[in-house]
DNA sequence: GGAATGTCTATAAAATCCATAGACAAATAT
DNA sequence: ATATTTGTCTATGGATTTTATAGACATTCC
């Protein structure tokens, strides 16, 4: 289950790729145009930032921009920032690993040997899915929804 | 990632398919076996066993016993009874789903209609790996050393 | 220089996870 | 019957993580 920190971040995410290009929009009016606690909304951007998702620019006229195009940004990349990682287990993470205590063999793991699977598979549709799929189904869900209300007058 | 009380689960598990069919298995024993924590191993097992996965004998000659082939055991179903869920967002759980505090219309939602195709992935993974498949590829892994030990003398 | 804006550190409230204690209930053996 | 073995249940507390806030600081632009 993912935190409200990753939901956050997606909000916010979006909010910016709806933007005109260009355009910084300041903490501020992200906090309260998606409804996040600024401070905490401060915290996520600036680990997004770091994770090379964002841009910054300071001072008047500053605020924060998508760093690439919305269909470059994966919805895995996001994850990973602000979840720490995506593997079902410590043992398996490439960014944060850590063995796992007790563990008599690693290479003959049953339970790593099998989460490695769902590794691969999880982290399969995390690193297709993008920001830019986000934005996509939810206006072809909106214009589907228009097109049904169309047809019924 | 997962909690400490599933992989606790698994490797209980794990114990209890090794063992002599209808052999019931003392919780002291396991948690011993297993260096699991006594009281809360009680507690996993419990929920195991209301979840179907266990079951289990009072008394004298008691202890617990798989309720199923390990074959039919699935790694989906033990994640299920003991994380409460599999959905990346609670608006997608079937078994404990919860409305996202503040979305105005889930049926547009960019973020649940995303994470509904991360949710078919995984679930579609865990749903197909079992129990059985822990230990085959344990022992599968186990084998691939013994014969390169072998090939190398 | 002054205003606007992101950056950073510290801290704390709330929730969840991990673990333990102890009384209780059920089954079996004698 | 009674004693013994063993799982069941309720309550509780410590540890960790998540969520959130406060305030000082640094940078940019005018």
């Amino acid at each position: 289950m993912l935190s409200k920190k990753t939901i956050y971040a997606f909000k916010a995410l979006i909010h910016l790729a709806g933007t005109p290009s260009g355009q910084p929009v300041l903490i501020a009016d992200l906090a309260k145009g998606e409804n996040i606690p600024k401070k905490f909304l401060e915290f996520i951007l600036l680990s997004l930032r770091k994770g090379g998702v964002l841009q910054s620019r300071v001072g008047k006229g500053g605020g924060y921009t998508l760093a690439h195009p919305a269909n470059q940004i994966t919805v895995g990349s996001i994850v990973r920032i602000l979840e720490g990682d995506i593997a079902p287990v410590q043992c398996l993470s490439t960014t944060n690993y850590a063995r796992c205590e007790e563990c008599m063999d690693e290479a003959t793991c049953g339970i790593r040997l099998t989460m490695a699977d769902v590794n691969v598979a999880l982290s399969a549709v995390l690193d297709t899915l993008t920001l830019a799929d986000m934005i996509e189904r939810s206006e072809a869900a909106r214009n589907k929804i228009k097109n049904v209300v169309n047809f019924s007058i």
